[in-house]
Formats: C-alpha cells, structure tokens, sequence
DNA sequence: AAACGATATGTAAGCGGTTCCACAGAATTT
DNA sequence: AAATTCTGTGGAACCGCTTACATATCGTTT
C-alpha cells in the first residue's frame, strides 16, 4: 500500500492524498471524506521513512550515554522521551557504555540517519574524534547538547549542575557535624563532574581550615569496584576518616560494599556523604546522606534545549547556552556527630 | 553532498559510487581509490534515510517499555541494545509510561517507520488494540517479540520468566526457614507475572499444608506506592505475618518503605522475600531474600529472537516461541528462624 | 581468430512520499 | 460584465540512494 494505491483507489492524484493526510492546501471535503474511506479500509500507514527524504526532516534526535543501567542515566533518559514524545520527536538510543569506539560509530549513525539532533556525555571529555563530529554536527545546522560532562572548548549548549556549590555545601555539612576527618573517593578528573566535584570537597576543606592528607584524596573512577578498592585503602591508613564524600551514585555504592561487608555501620561506624540518590535507599531510609538532582528535570532541560536550537546554524562567536542546575542537600545521616575534645 | 555530488566530483556516474561504497559489484582499484578521496576531502556521509527507502529496509527496531527507570527494564534494554549492536540494528526508544494512549501511538510509529521489528512489554494484556497490530505486524513481515508480559491468544514469541517455579521455590525455602504466615503483595491478576507469582506462591503454601487467610493475600500494582499500602494492611491484622512474598521490584521497596518507617528491621522482625533483586541493596548486603532473573540475558535473547524470525512471514499454526528464562534464589535473609513450638 | 567469461562502468527506473506550478471553475469584487 | 481572488486538482520534478540492464573492454580458452 503506497499513497500512489490510494490515490487510484480513490480516483484522484498523489498530490491530493498528499495534501488530504497532512491538511496542507485545499482538498474538497466530499473528495477528502473519500480519501479517507479508502485509506482506513485498506489500513494504509504513510511510509515515514519516504517522507523523511522527501521533506528532508526526521523527526528524530540521538541520545548517547554511558550507561542506562546507571539510575541516573535512566532518570535522565526519562525526561528526555517526556518532553521528545510531547514534541512529537522519536528517540533514537545509543548506548555507548563507556566505549569511545562505540561513541564513535553512534555518532556516524546520528549523522548517516540525519537526525535532527543529538543528546551526549561523551564518554571522555579530551576525546578529539568526538569533539571534531559535534562541531561539524552543529555546523551543519543539527542541535547539539550535553549533558553533565563538558568537551572543553567546543563552545557546545549543555546542562550541567552545580557540583562545586554542591560538594562545598554538602562537605560543610559534615564539617559543622564534628567531622574533620574527611575522605572522598573522587571520579575522573579529567571529567566535568569528576573534577568539579573533588574541587568543592577541597573548598570546603580548605575554607574550614582542615588539613586534607593527601591519602585521604583517593581517585575513583565512577564505578564501583574501584570505588570498593579506595574505601579498603581509606579504612586501611592509620587514622581512616570519620566521613567519606563519594562522588558518585556507583562510588557510593561500590564504598558501602566494602564497609558493610566489613561490617560497618553507616551514620554510626562512619558517615557517608554520597553524590546522587538512590532509590532503593531512600525507600529504607539508609543513614545515608545525599547531594540530590532532579534527574529527570536535567533530561528534560536537554530535550528542551535541543528543541529550541534545532536549525539553527552555528553562529560565529555566539555565547554557548549551558543551563546549570542546582542540587540539594539531603541528610540522612544519623544524629550529629559528637563534638570531642570540646566542652 | 550527495552521491551525486561525489560521483561529479570523482567523474563516474552515481551506480559506481554506490558499488565502490557498499562494496558490490565490481570497481576497479583505480577508480575506487579516487572515489574514496573525494568521499574523504568532502567528508561526505552517505543518507541512510534514501539508502533505507531504496532498499526497503531500516535496520531499526523499536522497544516499547513501561518504565525505563526501573532497574528490571533498564537492564533489559542493556541488553538488547548490546545484541542489536552486534548485529548493525539501531534501537528506537518508546517509553510507554504505562500509558496506553502512549503504546498505541508509538504502535502507529513503529509501522510507519518501517521498523524491522519490535520488542514489546505491553501496557496491558487485554487490550485488542495492541494485539491487532501485533497481529498485523507479524503479518507483514516485521519481528515481534514480547518480553515479561504475554498477549494471550496471540501466538507472538516471547522471552518470559519460570515465575511459578521459582515463587513456589522460593515461598517454600521460607516456609523451610520456620515461617508458616507467610503474605504476599501480588501484582496485577491480569498480567502474566502478576498471576504467576501469585499461582507460585498458592502452591508452596498449598503444598506445605498451610491455610492462607484471605487478607494475607493483598493487591498489588508493581508500583511503590501501593505496595506501601498492602503493606501497612498487613501489619495492621491482628496476626501479621511472618514473612511477605513482594512480587516485583518495587512492590519490594514499597514493602520495605513501610516497614523500615515503622522501625521494623527486615531478616529480624520480618522476612522478605522479594522478586527481582536490587542493586543497591545487594550491595550493603541487605537482609532481604530475592529471586534473581538475569535481566541482560532476557534482554539479549529477546533481540536474539527478533533477529532470528526476521523476514519470516508469519506462518499460520506456527507454534510460538517462547523462551521461558529460569530464576535463582538469592538468600540473603538473615538467620533461619527460629521454629517455634518443636523440641 | 573467434568466442567467451570476467571486469568495469553508465543509464535510467525505481523506492514512496512532497510540493511547485499550471490550470479550471466558483465565488467575490469592482 | 469584467477582473480578481479563492478553491480544488493534477502533472511532474525532486529528495538521495540502489540496482537491473546495457554496453564496453580485457584476458582466456578453444
């Protein structure tokens, strides 16, 4: 079935199928009544595909993350299909799972299928290939967006949070609790979060005062056995920290392994200050403390932001549009930490 | 840049363009060398939107999921994506919402994308709409795969789970572990999980000779919240039970929200013994018994399966395949309980 | 040397839509 | 009544690619 069967069927041009199904342009509505009659009759669906090339225009936009199984990314991938389905926008799913190689062939594919856009956090942020590819996507006038992570340079629109006001705020938070024995197992400091993250930790530090020894700085990699791994080397040194910031929702986790298999109890053995929330742990109310994101908001914002930059060539010079989100503070921790050596 | 362009530029017609890109056909060495200049100084892409309307096939599936935020989900699309990779298939993004509005209309998407096939969890068992266009799908050649829930009456293929072994299982290991009040908070009767959760769990308690009041049975939805509430009436009877039978994820988290609020300490006070495990609460080990499923495995047999029926026009009385998946119990209960009454 | 298969390339007709343009009749304005 | 605008429709080019078919050259075989 093909609009050219319709149009015999109904005894009319292609033309005014064409124009009867997307109302543009005048059609009778006796001949339109008849248009219809057989195209229900014989279940006639418009090839999208024939469309697209003819009007140069797939409804669709890319989406590249690391990990969908990462509570995040599936949170943010959420907002994203909200405001996509509102918008009448398809999604096209990449995940790229850490891998630049993969990151590499997605973006071939977001440029071979012509979409209209696409939504990233690359998977490094020093990567040239990918750096090359987005640039040359938003001079050919295709909607570019990240998320979360930045590639330096390239001047590209993103939504981003606030991690360093976060990280400050939430290390005070230990601080003010009695806490000055603050660890943190950090992310990739070559990434946007890894380091903004670990610089907040530092601020707060620095800004109260505290000495940070340097093996108290341990260098995850957002995941979470290597996140096990720094929390064994910080419970191992000879004054192990009282508090630990991880920087990430896979760190925490990874740090909450090794401590509860060592039979340590969170908000009382130690205090743990993680960074993004996690479900599950927040329906057991773990004595876990959190610096939260509305994660689906940032999905959203990305959707949104592609959205309104869609066409719109590359200007020369123009300000780069990052939205920055802010994050909250939520404790969980148990009671306050007792004060020593005070009155 | 078209191929137009390139085969001006390169001075050879469109056809030997196309040959020396797909690599069909003969081109002399020579002459494929320039082409791939021009190709490369222009950077030109190929448009895979022509390619596939040419050629009559988008190498695209869809998969049209509830709820991408649940952890069971998100490892299942893991999975298809990774198979789907493997295999030169691009993943078309439909999140339901659990919305039926939504299915129906990402149905109408997949058909008139052309799409190769499509891996489904349908919103509802019962809806007509949904199975007519399965039906037709399959019909018309396209791959459709169920994943979780059934179409009953359908005959589609399908990856499902041995949810009646493995509940029945694993309700039985508790009535072993001393508990002989055992409640459960059910899905929805209409679902295939829902109900064969539920048929497990009738049969251990029947198999061990153990009555089951009618309260200990309460009505679930899958979700948190009324999981919550199930719960709340559970531990309001005037003899609650023992141990509780949550029948998916988050009825789990919605169980443990309300029992964790009310200071109830799971594996001490009360057993749980949930379906599908969690993460982040495998990860500080948290006394909560489940029944695993390999979630990436349904995933990519599920994608297995579409590629595998592919082009295969449906035959009439062609027995359906399904794969039905086997549970593991993980017991991370804490201590048996102690049997009361005996010596 | 003729015949043949392999190699190399071009022409042009699709694939299934959209849309510009032309044209005709109806309705409205002047 | 003539001029003008509005409605309604069809013809055909076009979107960018693939491929069947035709043709030409070349190296082999007989």
């Amino acid at each position: 079935m093909t609009i050219q069967d319709i149009a015999n069927l109904t005894g009319v041009s292609t033309a005014t199928v064409s124009r009867a199904i997307n109302k543009t342009g005048y059609v009778k509505e006796e001949t339109r009544r008849r248009i219809f009659e057989v195209i229900d009759k014989h279940k006639y669906v418009p090839n999208a595909v024939a469309r697209s090339l003819s009007i140069n225009d797939t409804s669709c936009v890319g989406v590249i993350i690391p990990d969908i199984e990462n509570e995040f990314f599936s949170k943010v991938m959420s907002g994203i299909a909200e405001v996509a389905e509102e918008n009448g926008y398809h999604i096209l799913f990449l995940g790229s799972n850490e891998s630049l190689k993969r990151e590499h062939s997605f973006l071939n594919i977001v440029e071979a299928q012509r979409l209209a856009g696409v939504i990233i956090t690359p998977v490094s942020e020093e990567d040239v290939f990918t750096k090359d590819r987005l640039l040359r996507f938003k001079q050919r006038g295709m909607s570019v967006v990240l998320v979360d992570r930045d590639v330096p340079g390239s001047n590209i629109d993103g939504v981003f949070s606030d991690n360093v006001t976060a990280a400050r705020d939430g290390v005070s938070k230990l601080i003010e609790a009695g806490h000055t024995k603050i660890a943190t197992i950090s992310g990739p400091e070559t990434s946007k979060p890894g380091k903004e993250r670990l610089l907040g930790y530092i601020q707060a530090m620095e800004g109260a005062g505290l000495y940070i020894p340097p093996q108290y700085v341990t260098h995850g990699d957002f995941r979470k056995q290597r996140a096990f791994e720094c929390a064994k080397s910080l419970l191992s040194l000879n004054e192990p920290p009282t508090a630990i910031f991880t920087s990430n929702n896979l760190t925490t986790l990874g740090c909450l392994e090794y401590l509860t298999s060592n039979k340590m109890k969170i908000g009382r053995d130690i205090s743990i200050l993680g960074f993004d929330d996690i479900e599950a742990l927040k329906a057991i109310n773990y004595k876990l403390s959190v610096i939260d994101r509305d994660m689906n908001q940032i999905g959203r914002e990305a959707m949104r932001l592609l959205l309104k930059n869609l066409n719109k060539r590359h200007v020369k010079n123009r300000e780069r549009e990052s939205i920055v989100l802010p994050c909250t503070l939520i404790l969980r921790g148990a009671k306050k930490m007792r004060l020593k050596g005070r009155s």
